[in-house]
DNA sequence: TATTTTTTTAGAAAATTTTCACATATTTAC
DNA sequence: GTAAATATGTGAAAATTTTCTAAAAAAATA
């Protein structure tokens, strides 16, 4: 789940990004508008978080420039609610609106709200076959047994487990799972499918994440 | 469990914090009204304590402010208990009423009804495998010996418990057991971690308190 | 003021992620 | 069918990130 921050303050960007990331965000930040707007265009964010503490109209521009060419949600954090502004954000495309300094608790609730995905999802299993994922606990099952997953592997066999019974190509997992720094040249996906088989196999199953060569990955129910 | 408290009289204020601090809050003040409103809409508090030696006027329209958007309860110290401005109080969205001069004591028993937790704030104990908290008695014990706990470690690991078998992020212990002043890029929570493993492996237990990487803390029953 | 508690600091240790060199498999061209 | 080209798999090491640790500094408390 790839999301990006749009802040002219680095400390900010980098905040939300580790506390994002800690709830299992793949996340791009961009220190200006000009690389926002360029990112957020070429990439398939599920969702923009877009620091107010930019000039405004560059900010309104922004939003509207985005909305134009994609359908992808924006909160705004704003230093005060102003109303007009509010108004104006809210005709340009913004999703949700929220006051700083904020509780990230608070953000988190209308990030899933406006992802639609309420919090009992988080709390729910996600299975497919033999394997049982547990966000919640940070806790993956084969056949009742643990697997030690690190962070990526997990986001990893996530992504795979979400489109079971479809292909999913090496260029959607990289843009998925890794962010926009991540070397499209490495094998690193390679070596991370690995080291997940290899627990699997340890574990289980052996045949649950299957290549199809020359497109990407499958997982069959 | 974080509250706030909002007083003109800043010793008033401190006082209250102090005891609150003993029960085992964490507890965040405002001196003025505007901060007030501001922590308390930025911030997801359990409970806000208002003194009510502030203007009339400004401390209802606070009142309903914070209501508007937040449904956290209020409780509100007066100078007298003069019926009308109780009455406009409580229709403004104030859940309780309490006159000065009032003991400490009473107005815990309100905060106890308030949060519909009589027994779990003092009575009952936590327990999590071998570890038992008593917050009562504000006593750790493990496999029946007891642990030195100071009051944040007290407050972190019971925190921690009463999210067992989950996965808690640094950013949501940070947001719950430290209060507004808490700097982000410290290690002071990875400190006290240590301590408290530290006091356990003294005592009893050596893998109470599990790291997940990048993303936080769990404790497993 | 003395004592305890909390926070900060900085370097060590641990864990994770990436890279690399080469192995193996698959596809394509002949 | 075979060889070349392409794509993916593999294990180990390097690089990076994250967490741990101990000790000192700062702050709070008695």
């Amino acid at each position: 789940m790839r999301i990006l921050v749009i802040a002219d303050n680095e400390t900010t960007a980098k905040c939300l990004r580790t506390s994002l990331r800690e709830e299992g965000f793949v996340v791009d930040i961009a220190i200006d508008c000009e690389r926002g707007s360029f990112l957020a265009l070429t990439n398939d964010y599920k969702l923009i978080i877009f620091d107010h503490a930019l000039p405004r109209k560059q900010s309104k521009c922004l939003c509207q420039e985005i909305r134009e060419k994609k359908s992808v949600p924006i909160i705004i954090l704003s230093e005060k609610a102003e109303v007009l502004t509010k108004v104006a954000l809210f005709d340009a495309g913004v999703d949700d609106f929220l006051a700083k300094p904020f509780s990230f608790e608070e953000l988190m609730a209308r990030i899933r709200a406006i992802l639609r995905r309420p919090q009992k999802i988080k709390n729910q299993e996600l299975r497919v076959g033999n394997v049982i994922l547990n966000s919640k606990k940070h806790e993956a099952r084969c056949k009742g047994q643990l697997l030690q997953l690190t962070k990526k592997e997990f986001a990893l066999l996530e992504y795979l487990m979400r489109h079971k019974n479809e292909v999913v190509s090496r260029t959607s997992i990289l843009e998925h799972v890794w962010d926009i720094d991540s070397n499209p040249f490495s094998n690193t996906l390679e070596a991370h499918i690995r080291s997940i088989r290899r627990k699997l196999e340890l574990k289980c199953d052996n045949n649950f994440i299957k290549t199809i060569p020359g497109i990407g990955y499958k997982i069959e129910k």
